[in-house]
This record gives C-alpha cells, sequence and structure tokens, in this order.
DNA sequence: TGTGTTCGTTAGAAGTTGTAACTCATCGCG
DNA sequence: CGCGATGAGTTACAACTTCTAACGAACACA
C-alpha cells in the first residue's frame, strides 16, 4: 500500500485524523453549504477542542484548498476511468451530470462562486489539464481528420476554432484538431450551463425535466 | 415623483439611509464578495455604530435580499429597454453579457452558488418570469410560424421543445411555440454557461479572447 | 528508561451577528 | 407654542467565529 507502510506511527496518525477532519468537513459542507464551514464545529463533531485542529491545518483556507483540490481530483479521477473503459463525449457528460448530482456542494466548489481572497495552487491547474486532456481526447474522436483542403475551407468558415488554434497553450501538447478544441469549450461551457443553473434550483418551480434539457443540449452539441 | 411627495420626512430619511446602507453594501461586495459583506463594516464606514443598522434592516439576509431584489430589477431593466429599443436576441445577449461584465459579484449573486439556507421571496420570482418573458418574445420573433404539418413533424423530431409545450406553465400565458421555449431555455443556459465561467475566472491562464468564445457560442444558438 | 517531539488542552484577543435597554432629538397634534 | 409619542442612535452584552500563545501530558525512539 505504497506510502502507509513506510510512514512512522506519527504520520500515519496525523494523515487518519486529516482525512476524518475532512470526512466532517464534506459533511458539513452538504448540508449548511461551504461559506458555513466551521472549524469549531467540526471539532465539536470530532468531540475535541477547537484550536486542536490547527496542528493539522493551518485555517480555515487551507482545509478548503485541500478539499477542492481532492475534489478535482476525484472529478479527473471519475472522468478519466469512464473514459479508459471507453466512454465517448456523450458517455463523460452523463459521467459529469452524475458526479455533480451526487454532490452539488462539491461542484460548485470547483466551478461556483470564486471565493474572494483565494487563489488556485499550481496542482489543482494541473489537475484541471488532466481533465482537459480526457475532454480533448474524446472530442478528437469525434471529429473526422480534415484533408488539407478542407482544413482551409474550415479555417474561413470557423474563425473561432482557428482563433482556439493560434492560442491553444491551453491544451497543452494534445495532437487535437482545431475543431475538437472548439468542441471542447463548447462541451465545458454549456454542459456547465445547464448543470449549475440545475444543481442551484433556478428550474424548480418550472415543472420540466432538467435530465431532458440536458439531453436535448447534449445532442445538439455533438457532430 | 410619485411617493418622495407623500410621504413624511421620516419615512423619506429612512428611505434615504436604506439605500444608502445598499450603496455601502454593494461597493463592499465588489471588493471583497458577498460572503464576506459585515453589517459592522458598513456602519464604520458610514461613521454609526453597529447596531444603529438594525433599524434599517433585521439582519444580513434581509440586506442580501433587498440587494438580489435590486439587481434582478436591474437586468429585468436593463433588458427590457433593449428589447424596446428593437434589439433582436443576439442584441440582448450583448446587453447581458455588458450587465454581467459590468459587475461579476452582481451577476453571480443572482446565478452563482446558492446561499444554503436562503429561500427566494416570491417578488424576485415574478422579475425573474418578466426576464423570461422578454427573453421569450426575442426567441419567438426568431422562429417562424409553423403550418400545422410541419408542427406535427417537429413534434417527432424535436421531443424536448414537445417536453417544454406540454409543461410551459414557467411561460405564463406567454403565446410563444414550442421551438421559442427550446430557444429561451438554451439561450438561457448557454450563455450562462461562458458567462459565468469567464467570471469566475476559469478562463485567466488559456490565452484565447472569451469574447470571441461567447460570439461563437451566440452565433451557434441563432438559428 | 530517559528525552524530545508532538498532541490536545485552556486562556485569550479580535472579529462577527444580533438583542436589550437607555437617551435624546424630532415630528405631529392639540 | 408646548407637550407627548415615535423612532433613531447609543452603549452593554451574549454567543458565536477564527486563530495565537502557553502549558501539561502522552507518545515514539534511542
Amino acid at each position: 500500500m505504497g506510502k502507509s507502510d513506510t510512514a512512522t506511527p506519527r504520520e500515519r496518525y496525523r494523515a487518519q485524523v486529516r482525512t476524518e477532519i475532512k470526512e466532517h468537513a464534506w459533511q458539513q459542507i452538504a448540508t449548511a453549504g461551504a461559506s458555513a464551514l466551521s472549524l469549531n464545529a467540526i471539532a465539536k463533531q470530532m468531540g475535541v477542542s477547537g484550536p486542536a485542529l490547527y496542528r493539522y491545518f493551518a485555517g480555515r483556507d487551507e482545509l478548503i484548498t485541500e478539499l477542492i483540490r481532492d475534489a478535482y481530483r476525484s472529478l479527473a479521477d471519475t472522468l478519466g476511468a469512464a473514459a479508459a473503459e471507453g466512454a465517448d463525449l456523450s458517455g463523460l457528460a452523463h459521467v459529469l451530470r452524475g458526479w455533480a448530482l451526487a454532490d452539488p456542494h462539491r461542484y460548485f466548489l470547483l466551478y461556483g462562486t470564486p471565493v474572494p481572497g483565494y487563489h488556485a495552487p499550481d496542482d489543482t491547474t494541473a489537475i484541471s489539464s488532466e481533465i482537459m486532456a480526457t475532454l480533448l481526447t474524446a472530442c478528437a474522436a469525434l471529429v473526422p481528420e480534415a484533408p488539407e483542403a478542407q482544413a482551409a475551407q474550415e479555417a474561413t468558415e470557423a474563425p473561432f476554432a482557428t482563433h482556439l488554434e493560434k492560442h491553444r497553450a491551453w491544451a497543452g501538447d494534445h495532437p487535437a484538431p482545431p475543431a475538437a478544441l472548439h468542441l471542447a469549450m463548447s462541451f465545458w461551457t454549456r454542459m456547465h450551463g445547464v448543470l449549475s443553473l440545475e444543481l442551484a434550483g433556478h428550474f424548480t418551480g418550472m415543472r420540466f425535466d432538467p435530465d431532458r434539457l440536458f439531453a436535448a443540449e447534449l445532442d445538439a452539441l455533438l457532430p
């Protein structure tokens, strides 16, 4: 089991308490939202005194940062596993939706209203581009390989795709054609649009089925 | 000037102080976000003591509710004015974008991560459907009037539009055809998807121009 | 078995929301 | 004009939050 064998007892205990704290934090976030996360309440729930938690997290911000990191990791792993099992872009969409519905607060922690002073650490942006990479692979599988002549024609018809091609630093060195870059961005923004409005409860009251809206948007997206 | 003439001096003073409080609140939200809004800080900025503000707002929640109401009102008026001046759906999209970019925190107050215990009062949902009405009018102007034969054909091709037609309570009694209902929902979710990710800063680092992504999504949406 | 690291505790500072009670200015009415 | 009711602003306080400091006790390791 990798690290836990080589660790000293103290380190193992420390890691265990850290995860226990995070579990209580998730539970608290799920009921009251991230803004209501209270270190004192977690301590009380664990039966220890308030300042004890500061041995494990420098403060509320570091705890939240850790939760964000875990959430990104979970999403990247979930999408990555689905892709490894052969899911196409449509499959990834449904996996994403399931992941978001399983814990709306976790989704909002990643893609909701940004925390005022918070700045994402480097490794979360790394995980974020890992997600983007699996997305790009699925998108590239849907976009037909364009011969040169057709590519030139596309350049005049799809100005945004060529714009993305000129600023493709965010795609890393992923070998996705311009149309796939465009498809990935549309996928991201549209799925997020439907999901975030649904999770925020903006569709309650309207009586239609959010499932069908999601399916319709997905259908309109796929080439 | 309507009400302010008939009001007693006390009431006029009260209304003035209320708007002054709200102005400071907006200023504070713009710099630190809604979650960091502090009645004490507002009081200090206004040169009065903390509890003095409780004469004007029952608490933090009521102040935020009032700010949300004002934000909805502002958005509805802005879109309504644009529509009255002849803006089509594309024009409304750009007006919406301008409104959101002018004060991102205000946008997130309406469409961002929901506040845990908060439940929107009735009149905000009324304003919300006012917004939806101007949207539906603009959408209806874009979809062609369908003869009966064509409508029957559409019913099999556009299942979500017919689903919306069966659950069109949210559209009030607006006489928009099913295709317009569908277009309005797509408009809402897609524009929100691009805007909220942009405003949350998820595109910083990627070097492309958010303006062009917005334009591309809008272009893909219009029939 | 000692020794030093680390954990958890209590005490306290500085901040927040919100309530209670009191003073005092002001508004309206006789 | 004067007097009484209304309401604004004050201080004091309770209960909460994050977070620091100092102390005792438990534990791992040599």
